[in-house]
RNA sequence: GGGCGGUUACCCAAGUGGCCAAAGGGGACUGACUGUAAAUCAGUUGUCAGAAGACUUCGGAGGUUCGAAUCCUUCACCGCCCA
């Protein structure tokens, strides 16, 4: 690849907010590029990761995507994980207080992470470190000179002080200093490179650079990553909105909630979630819009690629099977739970038993809306005793084999 | 330190003595339709009961009342404003 489609790729899915912003920072990724490639070293990159949840999701692993590009590139990775900042608490996330956690916590969650992590990352060319190595030696004086390289001012034009200002809400004074840990962290890691989501740009762009400057070093280069939807295609993906795809919920639920997501929102997660080149997408695209190619065909494509890097290709290719099987020709599936049938029990028994529903009023509840099949035949009643042995299914995905 | 406001089901949020198992929105679930679990349309969404109905729920505890999510006392937590 040569140094334009570098940038290209590497600057792919990205997001400023602002043309001028993005104009610089492609500018300055080029020039690195140029002076790393004559000086023969690789571009130091990193991108910072909070060990306070352990349940990662499809919109976690966006960063992640962008350092593996680097890492096939041929830089040098750095899996910052952030166990001092995680006492501050990011004011970009407007979720409430924390809870501190002890050391062990955070250790613990740092491993399960970097685990999941390293699913999208090359285990072998990543390096792992914790902020706190430099952040704990900081001492007060020290801290105070990093905030003299900031005013006042700065901080309230950011977007979210300015906001919460506005509304008369709270802006606690540690806050600050999240921006000031952040930037330390780009200074202690003498880094060309940050990667980001949109809500750190503040901290990359503004906190990171000044701090570089200011001692000595010249200013990384800002990649700050779109936001990835949900799988309603458009709010941010989150655990409170309910609309992730988890990483760790197997392969077909994967390919399920990838083939759930509405078209209109598939360039975005062939940009932030696949392995593929801005001109394969590209030719994706073109194919979708001249109508050669089927949109189904597309997601299907989408689906299975990012599943495999998760899951291993054999897997997706199963996942896949499944869901052609599912869902487009409604055949049942060939594995499914089975279920000894015991004298006397009802089919709301057994719908208990098996765990198909929550209660008995849900069971009922499937039942009189005909969600309730045995065999294919739609069940009337759950009070009657179990007809007889066969396949029970309980909505579109619920199977079970009564015996 | 002072003043004021809040805490409602998975989430947001209405409700200020009976008509409240509790509006509305989101999410989730079911059915129809489809190219998919998208969009759209219809429905469901405390528990138990075949049904009529019964029982438990509105931050915690206690009280007033024939009757409380709604009034009072108290405890806990949260927020705003003034210092």
């Amino acid at each position: 690849m040569n140094i334009e489609e570098q940038v290209e790729l590497l600057m792919q899915g990205t997001e400023y907010g602002d043309e001028e912003l993005k104009q610089a920072m492609t500018n300055e990724l080029r020039q690195r590029l140029i002076e790393a490639e004559k000086e023969g070293r690789p571009l130091r990159v990193y991108c910072g990761y909070d060990p306070t949840s352990t349940d990662l999701h499809l919109g976690h692993t966006i960063t992640m995507r962008k350092l593996r590009q680097f890492q096939d590139l041929g830089h040098e990775v750095t899996f910052l994980i952030g166990s001092y900042t995680a006492l501050v608490g990011d004011p970009s996330d407007k979720n409430k207080a924390r809870p501190i956690l002890t050391e062990e916590q955070v250790a613990e969650n740092a491993r399960t992470y970097a685990e999941q992590a390293f699913r999208v990352l090359d285990r072998e060319r990543t390096k792992i470190r914790y902020n706190g190595e430099w952040l704990s030696k900081l001492s007060l004086v020290d801290l105070i000179r990093l905030g003299q390289n900031f005013t006042v001012q700065q901080f309230l034009a950011r977007e979210n002080f300015a906001k919460r200002l506005e509304k008369g809400e709270a802006i606690y004074l540690h806050e600050t200093f999240y921006a000031l840990m952040q930037g330390y962290d780009a200074v202690a890691l003498q880094t060309d490179v940050q990667v980001g989501g949109t809500d750190q740009l503040f901290n990359i762009i503004v906190a990171g650079r000044k701090l570089q400057e200011a001692l000595g070093q010249k200013p990384l280069v800002g990649i700050i990553t779109g936001i990835l939807p949900g799988t309603d295609g458009v709010q941010r993906m989150s655990k409170s909105t309910g609309n992730i795809v988890p990483i760790n919920s197997g392969a077909e639920d994967m390919y399920g909630k990838l083939m759930s997501i509405p078209d209109f929102a598939m360039g975005t997660y062939m940009r932030l979630a696949t392995r593929w080149t801005p001109h394969e997408i590209e030719a994706i695209e073109k194919e979708v819009a001249s109508g050669r190619m089927h949109p189904r065909d597309a997601k299907m494509k989408m689906a299975f690629e990012i599943t495999s890097i998760f899951y291993g290709e054999a897997e997706a290719e199963a996942a896949q099977e499944t869901f052609i099987r599912m869902f487009q020709k409604k055949e049942t599936p060939d594995e499914m739970p089975e279920y000894q049938l015991r004298e006397g029990q009802t089919v709301l028994d057994v719908i208990l038993a098996a765990e198909m529903a929550s209660s008995r009023s849900e069971a009922r509840r499937l039942i009189d809306q005909k969600g309730v099949r045995l065999d294919g035949e739609v069940l009337e009643r759950g009070d009657t005793p179990f007809p007889h042995p066969g396949v029970l299914q309980v909505g579109k995905r619920k199977f079970l084999r009564v015996k």
